[in-house]
DNA sequence: ATAAAAAATAAACACTGTTTAGTTTATTTC
DNA sequence: GAAATAAACTAAACAGTGTTTATTTTTTAT
């Protein structure tokens, strides 16, 4: 059947544009400054014509929360390459920081907002994508065990512990809050510096937890 | 003049009045999902008189940010009992956790939404309550060095870091993000054990930052 | 060419924050 | 006490939001 076959393609191309364009259109103007609306416009097809394709909204949120995840993964994967698990784990540090300061409305999206997770709960999926990025530190820290750092430390602990670390450096930075804190204003710091120096001070704590 | 004190005096207690009835609903239903409307309709006014108090949402907003922050130092202020400053910092470190806990949309509105933020920067006040705040941590932290640990080490940017942590560990336990890894759910663990033992892993790490 | 099916849309609904013009209430002046 | 002034309040509207329903256009099959 190479109607039916041709057709289901463009239903797929059609879903896919509109997903581009929402990703766009968050990316430039925000995620609560873009309007179900402003996407029909952007693809030149009338609002109520999303929902041929997509429930809701929240259901383009979180295709674009699963496309998210990949990038990440895959941002990771790159990292293999460096053999010495401690070495690893302090390039996973800085790459998360940097996906974080360059993709700051898809680490929104992964991370912050609480939507795109409840609709993974409400699928029966075991949301493989945000276990798998949690699998790849944890494995990253039992290998370090094995090199003598985070003796008796439990590996799940940890992980979550450097998780929350990276993930409040990024936030607070990402924010503002960090900013706004008068004493770091008062050097001459910036942001981006101060943020990379408070990261090797958690660096420095964990080059620490050996034997 | 009498009269006029009187009449400053309800202009005042309708002010607060529309702040508590905000308060009550943003706890109630969160932020996004309350409205002007229901602010007017708790205190049986017009959404319009709402407009004679407050310039606008973000007014609102950022008055119980600053409510929330004196809601905060004074939670804190309580630990001064504590002599030994480690003590005091892991005291402190639960305190925290706890508020976060206790009070999630306070906590987002200091920590995690950024319009209120916006607001203090538009008004040339120096944002004493976040100062006031970091500076508690900072204190602990020198009182810290002086007993030994965190030798040689910044005590900003290790306040930084230790906030972040902090600031990690609540805002993913509390958006659904640390349930929802398949390694959390696979232990028995529930979510509010998780966070204190990572946090207790945390004191760990930093309990070895000694000479 | 015509009937059936699919795709796209115009228009509405129930909301939102906010503004404007108008009404009601309270105070002051005569 | 009655009239003028000032303050407080609100009804109604505006422009926007996500979403649904009924209708029209386009495509496919007979």
């Amino acid at each position: 059947m190479g109607v039916a076959e041709r057709k289901e393609r463009h239903r797929e191309d059609l879903k896919n544009e509109i997903l581009q364009a929402a990703k766009s259109l968050f990316t430039e103007k925000g995620f609560e400054a873009t309007s179900i609306r402003a996407i029909a416009e952007k693809i030149e097809y009338s609002p109520a014509t999303i929902y041929l394709y997509y429930k809701d909204k929240n259901e383009i949120v979180h295709a674009l929360h699963r496309d998210g995840f990949r990038l990440l993964v895959s941002h990771f994967e790159v990292l293999n390459t460096v053999s010495h698990p401690f070495e690893r784990l302090k390039a996973m540090g800085r790459a998360y920081i940097q996906f974080a300061v360059q993709n700051p409305d898809v680490y929104k999206l992964l991370f912050i907002m609480e939507e795109p997770l409840k609709h993974v709960a409400n699928c029966f999926e075991e949301w493989d994508e945000g276990d798998r990025a949690f699998d790849i530190l944890r494995k990253t820290i039992i290998e370090c065990q094995a090199e003598g750092y985070f003796k008796k430390m439990d590996n799940t602990l940890l992980a979550f512990t450097i998780w929350s670390t990276m993930h409040g450096l990024c936030t607070l930075k990402s924010s503002g809050h960090l900013g706004h804190v008068g004493v770091a204003r008062a050097n001459q710091w910036n942001l981006d510096e101060l943020t990379a120096m408070a990261y090797e001070t958690f660096v420095a704590m964990l080059e620490r937890m050996k034997t």
